[in-house]
DNA sequence: GGGTATTAGTAAGTATGCTGATGATCAGTA
DNA sequence: TACTGATCATCAGCATACTTACTAATACCC
């Protein structure tokens, strides 16, 4: 494993790379320049809705202080609005607005069609052992990143 | 696959968060700051002593702008020599320099420690079959990406 | 030999992601 | 109630990565 081309890591890399640039090659095709990790989180905000910055990086796995950027432009696009948490000032509370769900719902087949296409390397067979492997790995190590998964706090 | 923890593109971004944490936890204890890309980099000019930035950049598949601010970086820390080719006024030249050769030699176990622990999720015969897998779809899909892979041409 | 296309390096601008620090707020406790 | 600790958002700073655009130098082609 002495060489960079044998090294697991190098070719994790590669592939998110690749991936990037299949969704913007895709989802710009449908008329968007809304990013992965922009997408990620307004998805996850329409599933989770009125969730606060820090429980919505819990979910994706992002940096709080990643998160921030993101909502940012969200919030300047006006796909997200963004809101003071009457019952704890700390927090600001997220909901996807009219325009937000819209997109999400343009770009769906656009999303979908960059997923195939980032594995298109391989056959369906392997693809499904792949993410199999893939979603095993991310588990074990979730610990190890700044910012694990947490699953929304029951309140 | 409507939901974002079904989509190969999140679990591989997650992955590569999950490697990149391990590689400076992992070569932070060896004394260490080189990143994953500084690393790559260096190891990869070791094995091809006098090619120039855009022949780095191909062989590891970063930008071309991307790999200026990492050599930048290097020449920088006085582990990585830059100077102009004589035949091809537009072209820099770079080289290891001992500091850079012992450094890759101190942090080589570190190295190989991290490529183990980024996949500690799964069962060595998973992590094998993961790998090829790995493999096969970043090459698969190389030209997907603005910076594919590129061989060293033959002068 | 001269015009054109290509290539290497660089710069500016934007978007992740991280570390470390700070201020505001809340929860629990003595 | 006052103190302590934890939590949320934010900021500054650094390192990838990308796009687009520019300059300098080379290669190609008529």
């Amino acid at each position: 494993m002495d060489k960079v081309d044998e090294m697991p890591g190098h070719h994790i890399r590669r592939l998110n790379q690749i991936a990037v640039a299949v969704f913007h090659v895709e989802v710009g095709g449908a008329g968007s320049d809304l990013t992965p990790v922009q997408f990620a989180a307004l998805a996850t905000l329409k599933d989770n809705p009125g969730i606060d910055q820090a429980t919505l990086a819990g979910l994706i796995a992002y940096d709080r202080t990643t998160i921030m950027g993101v909502v940012d432009r969200l919030v300047q696009k006006g796909l997200v609005n963004r809101a003071v948490n009457g019952k704890d000032r700390r927090a600001r509370l997220l909901e996807v607005t009219a325009e937000g769900l819209a997109l999400l719902e343009a770009i769906h087949p656009a999303v979908l069609s960059a997923q195939r296409l980032m594995l298109s390397g391989l056959t369906d067979a392997e693809a499904d052992t792949f993410l199999i492997l893939l979603k095993k790995a991310t588990r074990g190590a979730n610990d190890l990143s700044r910012a694990p998964m947490k699953s929304v706090p029951e309140s």
